[in-house]
RNA sequence: GGUCCCAUAGCUCAAUGGAUAGAGCAACUGCCUUCUAAGCAGUAGGUUGCAGGUUCGAGCCCUGCUGGGAUCACCA
């Protein structure tokens, strides 16, 4: 049992007899004390002083002695600070923790009975994934996890965006230009092909729009924008106009806008050939998304295709009509008035009829909702659909959604570079793929500079430098809370050294190199006796804080609590690995119970870093 | 303009309303004949954007301001 459970047990019944303050077990404020001080945790003692009229400082002399005499089995002794009582546990109640949690495997959670939906990537088939996918997939997929272990049930989903102008854009370019390539005919990764021909489409486009704009027709219509222009206001460069332009001129005159959107056209009417080629290039896109998934170690339970739900959510809008939530405009479209909640009103349906991008998530929920009976929903999507999900949410309030109270935007902050935003029109967007390559390139040359692993055969050696490239790359862009936007430094993410995921693995090889030379602890040691030092009792502690930061991470929906517990747990390790020698420990009991130790910290290091998608080499 | 988010060391980030705000990187100094130096120890670096307020106690909560970002489509 947790020496603090004991200690709050110990607490509650004394502040109740002395001062007739009953705490919860929730609401002691204990927490550990910091390092200057002596004693293991500190009652902070002023939320006591109106129902003990007595100072900080008495109302913990008071309790202190308490403790001591009515609690001497847990507490050990006190010493008081400026109202802060700090309170030492029995050094045999750490040494029987240690014991137990060497026995178990890992903290339990009581399974909840509770299905929770998580959702994320959401990528688009006429591109390959990029920086800002892999932050929401590294979220998404700890996030998952991290729910799973403190016991819900969870269905991880991902929904692909595979219809619409931007894969036609790749397919009509493929056609134009393509000659038939294939990813097999042309060497290339499916996604990245298709990617490519989307970029094609684009380059000819802007060629035909350049064309174009010197032609009469475009040179007539900057004049009379000219004349018609008010002269009270800025007046518009020439360039300035036609950039404004390009999406009408796509819409409504340009040759291969037209191709594209004909194409479009006849895949809703359902045109075999374009289907045919559509499902060709999409399945290409795949089996590269696959490659991806597979380099991050990333699955989904299942997968929602745009092309499928696109149409739903016309039921959810006959019903929001009948339960009056939603009203229908004159001229036939349908709307929901937000307005009493502090939102605007939102469109639902076109007066053409048709729906919006707010009606086919309305309809998806409903439909997971009848898939999995997941009593929450959490939608891993970047911040910048921070208000299509506050509106999304409350319409689904308003609808009475049994589901409606477990719905969860886990928002992140989008990811920039040193340089700005990525912005693929001036190629500054970091491919994935290229980036899990050079994490790995870079886990491999350094350790080739260090010339350690020579010993080691060639095969285990690869498989060494992808966990700690992909680990180093993992680490860094998990270790910040997901609401912050993020400054990515590619140089940094590729850091071997310091607050990484490979210091933290180093800290588990470590362990296991002890335990290949030492052999692992006796299972059922006794441990009582052994006068724990400063550093291995700083290890100690810590370790056993282990499940609340999981806790904490599923209540605040931050796997970087995880993370940043993770490196704490690392550092403590190799501080106490430099100060306490194991092999050559002084005697046979201290060597028994730094083997404790060390197991202990290399199952929760290895743990808290699967729960963050990381791998744990044994060597490095 | 309305709404939401962010602002902490030169840079990237931590810090359940609790004590003297911590790490890493970059810089400098030590430590490999000793369990893996992807490590350890140390030096230096701060008016937590500004001004008020609440509190025994504020980086954290409230108000106002400044700066940055997102969003407010019959787009997705």
């Amino acid at each position: 049992m947790h020496p603090i459970y004991q200690l709050r047990q110990a607490i509650i019944p004394l502040v109740q007899d002395q001062f007739g303050h009953v705490f919860t077990e929730e609401d002691i404020p204990l927490t550990p004390t910091r390092k200057e001080f002596t004693g293991d945790y500190t009652l902070v003692t002023f939320p006591l002083t109106r129902a003990a009229k007595m100072s900080p400082d008495q109302i913990a002399v008071v309790l202190g002695d308490a403790l001591v005499a009515e609690a001497g089995n847990v507490v050990a002794g006190y010493n008081v600070i400026k109202g802060f009582l700090n309170i030492e546990i029995q050094t045999a109640m750490w040494l029987s923790y240690l014991e137990a949690q060497s026995r178990e495997t890992l903290p339990a959670f009581p399974r909840l009975d509770e299905r929770v939906l998580v959702e994320y990537a959401s990528p688009n088939t006429n591109k390959p994934l990029h920086l800002g996918h892999i932050r929401n997939i590294l979220l998404g997929w700890s996030m998952s996890q991290i729910l799973d272990r403190v016991g819900y049930d969870v269905t991880k989903v991902q929904v692909v965006n595979d219809r619409g102008i931007a894969i036609c854009k790749s397919m009509l370019a493929w056609q134009k230009f393509g000659k038939g390539i294939t990813p097999a005919s042309g060497g290339i990764k499916g996604d990245h092909l298709v990617g490519d021909f989307y970029v094609r489409f684009e380059e000819a486009f802007k060629e035909e729009y350049a064309a174009w704009q010197t032609t009469k027709t475009a040179e007539n219509m900057w004049r009379s924008v000219q004349e018609s222009a008010d002269p009270e206001k800025k007046p518009v460069s020439r360039d300035g106009f036609f950039k404004n332009y390009k999406n009408t001129y796509f819409n409504e005159a340009s040759e291969l806008g037209a191709e594209a959107r004909e194409m479009l056209l006849k895949w809703e009417g359902n045109d075999p050939e374009v289907r045919t080629l559509w499902t060709t290039m999409n399945e290409w896109v795949y089996a590269g998304f696959q490659e991806t998934y597979d380099a991050l170690g990333v699955t989904f339970d299942k997968s929602y295709y745009e092309s499928q739900t696109y149409l739903l959510g016309r039921a959810i809008v006959d019903k929001g009509l009948a339960m009056k939530a939603f009203y229908r405009e004159d001229d036939g479209s349908v709307w929901i008035d937000l307005t009493d909640v502090g939102l605007d009103k939102k469109i639902l349906l076109r007066s053409d009829g048709t729906s919006v991008y707010m009606t086919q998530d309305l309809g998806t929920a409903q439909d997971r909702y009848s898939d999995f009976k997941a009593s929450r929903m959490v939608y891993v999507v970047a911040d910048e659909q921070n208000y299509h999900f506050q509106v999304l949410f409350a319409i689904l309030k308003k609808l009475k959604a049994a589901y409606a109270d477990g719905l969860v935007h886990l928002s992140y902050g989008m990811v920039e570079l040193p340089t700005g935003r990525m912005k693929s029109r001036e190629g500054t967007v970091v491919d994935a793929d290229d980036l899990i390559a050079e994490v790995i390139r870079e886990a491999r040359e350094g350790a080739e500079e260090r010339g350690e692993s020579e010993e080691i055969p060639a095969e285990e050696r690869n498989e060494i430098y992808r966990k700690v490239g992909i680990a180093a790359l993992k680490y860094h862009m998990i270790k910040v809370n997901p609401k912050r936007r993020m400054i990515f430094d590619p140089k940094e993410s590729v850091d071997l050294q310091g607050h990484t995921g490979p210091y933290i693995q180093n800290a588990y090889v470590r362990i296991q190199s002890i335990f290949r030379k030492a052999g692992h602890p006796q299972p059922n040691a006794t441990l009582s006796g052994y006068p724990l030092q400063a550093g291995e009792k700083e290890l100690l502690l810590l370790l056993s804080e282990y499940p609340v930061h999981i806790q904490s991470a599923a209540d605040q929906y931050d796997p970087s609590h995880v993370a940043n517990y993770a490196y704490a747990v690392a550092k403590a390790y190799h501080k106490f690995y430099h100060e306490y020698p194991v092999l050559r420990a002084e005697s046979d009991l201290a060597k028994e119970v730094r083997l404790h130790l060390s197991l202990v910290t290399g199952r929760i290091l290895k743990d808290a870093m699967e729960l963050l998608g990381m791998e744990m080499p044994d060597r490095m």
